[in-house]
DNA sequence: TAAATAATCAACAACCAGTTCGATAATTTT
DNA sequence: AAAATTATCGAACTGGTTGTTGATTATTTA
């Protein structure tokens, strides 16, 4: 990445606007929050901001790919074995370490888009693991099958923060193996 | 509902901004779409929009209203005897003659939490079935299960849509319920 | 045809978006 | 420590949207 260091000045900066973004997007959707509200609420010159933002949205966006790029480093190693469920594990490991952040990007007002893009990291693995255990060879079918699987894992990862993360990571990897578990058996019982 | 009948011009306004509405929605979400742009489209002044819904997002409100209640009507026999399966199939049924309304407000853009609000329709049956099939006792899983389940559902359905309506609505239904089937088992084996 | 209703038009003040400018302050380099 | 660089700031400006007003015109209904 950008390893030139920074003035001190905009690492200050930016990090006024990222807390403030946050904080404002426990309120309302990215898409509601202008520049204006953002720099006010961020004690932040709104001419300061566009030098280095386009829009919320991006300055979204790059905090978002630091997450993603900080999970998807974690899950490097595992990805390899095609571990499917210790990926899951570790997901929610990651999420659970990362719970500020996570609680609001994975929020209501958050991006629903972030953690299928995580598990997406999987897709191909998921696939082919399918296919080689039998499941089925119908390529429409398999992709049905992760979009059920995938989008419910999601809703049950988003849940789980919702209510508060009182279930442990692990507990909850384990419960997503066992619903993903019987839908893949289902299909394949045809 | 409101069955005063409307005057003639109130009628075409609202179609106008109705049809407009799904048409712009189709290339950006509600949240940007501003009440001019929307009158200019549909060649109908701002402020008789004003006169008749607050916002943009109040008018689709409505027209997700009247297709909610429309859909919600075809349910109600199969609800009431806690039929799953048939309530699924009904529902994509329903889904697949209002095809181009639903194309839109399920689309990328659109809704996401509109066909979750159908799906609910059948939470309490789901919850109580799986409650008397001795799957768990304990309500939080039994909540999880049933995030995994919809949100799972939706995806399918919303894929289905996505993809062109391909299948036939029972096909899809058959799918899912086969993705459903003893969801139960795996976690009653705890 | 007259009365009631609805749509339109014009104009308003308040706000936001981006951009430019020059002044000021902080930081880095020499 | 002084000079050069860079970041922030405040102000101003254009062009746009918002939500609301009151007056006018067109349509419907009685």
């Amino acid at each position: 990445m950008n390893k030139e260091k920074e003035d001190r000045r905009v690492i200050y900066t930016k990090m006024f606007l990222r807390e403030s973004l946050l904080e404002l997007m426990k309120n309302k959707p990215i898409g509601k929050i202008t520049p204006t509200e953002l720099c006010r609420h961020a004690n932040i010159n709104r001419n300061t901001f566009y030098s280095h933002y386009d829009s919320p949205e991006a300055l979204l966006g790059s905090i978002e790919e630091e997450l993603y790029e900080r999970i998807k480093h974690s899950l490097e190693q595992t990805l390899k074995t095609g571990n499917i469920p210790k990926f899951l594990s570790e997901i929610c490991q990651a999420i659970y370490m990362n719970g500020d952040l996570c609680k609001t990007i994975l929020s209501d007002y958050g991006d629903k888009a972030f953690l299928k893009r995580i598990l997406d990291l999987a897709h191909d693995k998921s696939i082919s693991a399918w296919k080689a255990s039998g499941i089925s060879e119908d390529m429409e079918r398999l992709e049905l099958l992760y979009a059920f699987s995938t989008a419910g894992s999601i809703a049950v990862i988003e849940k789980w923060i919702q209510d508060g993360m009182k279930l442990s990571p692990e507990e909850i990897a384990v419960f997503i193996g066992k619903m993903l578990q019987n839908s893949a058996r289902n299909l394949k019982s045809k």
